[in-house]
DNA sequence: TACCCGTGGAT
DNA sequence: TATCCAAGGGT
């Protein structure tokens, strides 16, 4: 849109964005998630983890097996973290299920069970910062309050021109006060779903629908036709690549795993343990280390696992256990069956999961 | 404050 | 195949 035949460089009429916004929510927007139609916050605070860089075709079966498993805070703040870890194996960031779990446990002890009922109070639970507070807040309470995820922040960009990518600092605090002052001083929450849902499937990164668009008329990237420059990109940065050996030590149909430290990479989670880098002999390191009498290792083609900030490729070496020696015993190390019913709720990194049962088919 | 933390869909 | 990144938070 031009007037004047001059592009435009300033937003029109401000007030009337959240009232159209939650128009179009009324009229065009998603209202069968299946974590939405109600207020519990338990139910929309279990989804809005599982949202957290994650699309929402992806959270919804793991959503509903866990909401089968842990139907109230209680429950999951009863359950071993194993078994949360299990439910939420394949969905990756594993911290987010580790911070879920621990705050279950602390609104159980410390609130009575009762989950917080305001945002400024929500965000002092672990994994739950100032955005996804809000969300809870907004969708369980109506709270006012501002959320800024992947979709608002690509929504706010176009609309207002902002140019520098959103997760710099700078770029993120104009963006917030944006938000801010857009909120509606009512309807927070369908205000708060027709964001997500405008980002979601109007204003996408790609091929953007903006002809359906109900902000195309005040829209200033549209107007001054660069809505593909916004968001602004992530610098690019080097992604380093690894190569690690990966032990398959089998015995009748049991693999032998680690359960990896508490932090770092696939934290908490059952993984095949790793060869240490330019071990000389491999067997003898297997029987000192691992307390296991193997013969020989055959190796396995390797699998390659693209994280975001480096690429692992796991080299695995397959070992028949002829005797377990009683010497080298470890905590960590745990004998796992390769049966389906055994494979399918352990906490199990995608890669490794995939892994067995390949192993599992290709011993019949 | 940059960097760490997974996985799969889309292009 | 390579690249980007999605309902971000912790450190």
């Amino acid at each position: 849109m031009q007037r004047n035949g001059f592009k435009r460089t300033e937003y029109a009429d401000m007030s009337d964005f959240s009232s159209r916004l939650v128009a179009w929510q009324a009229r065009s927007g998603r209202k069968d998630l299946p974590w939405q139609g109600g207020v519990d916050p338990y139910r929309i605070w279990v989804s809005e983890i599982m949202l957290q860089q994650t699309q929402v075709a992806t959270v919804i079966p793991y959503f509903l097996r866990f909401m089968a498993a842990f139907p109230d805070i209680a429950a999951l703040a009863e359950a071993p973290t194993d078994e949360v870890l299990g439910l939420w194996s394949g969905l990756g960031y594993y911290a987010r299920a580790r911070n879920l779990h621990r705050a279950a446990r602390r609104v159980a002890e410390a609130h009575g069970g009762r989950f917080p009922g305001s945002a400024s109070e929500i965000a002092q639970l672990p994994g739950i910062g100032r955005s996804t507070a809000a969300a809870i807040a907004a969708f369980a309470y109506g709270e006012r309050v501002a959320i800024l995820d992947g979709n608002v922040k690509r929504v706010l960009t176009r609309c207002f021109a902002v140019a520098g990518f959103p997760g710099e600092k700078a770029v993120e605090a104009r963006l917030w006060t944006l938000a801010e002052k857009l909120l509606p001083d009512e309807g927070v929450a369908r205000y708060t779903q027709g964001l997500m849902d405008l980002g979601a499937t109007v204003c996408t990164r790609s091929r953007p629908a903006c002809p359906v668009c109900p902000m195309a008329a005040d829209c200033l990237a549209l107007a001054q036709g660069r809505v593909h420059e916004f968001p602004a990109p992530r610098p690019r940065r080097e992604r380093p690549s690894r190569q690690e050996t990966v032990l398959i030590m089998l015995e009748g149909d049991g693999v032998l795993l680690e359960k990896r430290p508490p932090t770092g990479i696939w934290g908490g989670l059952l993984a095949l343990p790793v060869l240490p880098e330019a071990c000389e002999d491999p067997l003898a390191w297997i029987a000192r280390v691992l307390g296991l009498e193997v013969d020989t290792l055959e190796p396995l083609p390797g699998l390659r696992h693209d994280f975001t900030h480096f690429r692992l490729e796991m080299l695995p070496l397959v070992g028949r256990v002829r005797a377990p020696l009683p010497a080298a015993h470890q905590d960590a190390l745990s004998w796992l069956s390769l049966a389906p019913e055994s494979l399918a709720p352990a906490p199990l990194p995608a890669p490794v999961r995939k892994l067995l049962e390949e192993c599992r088919v290709a011993l019949g």
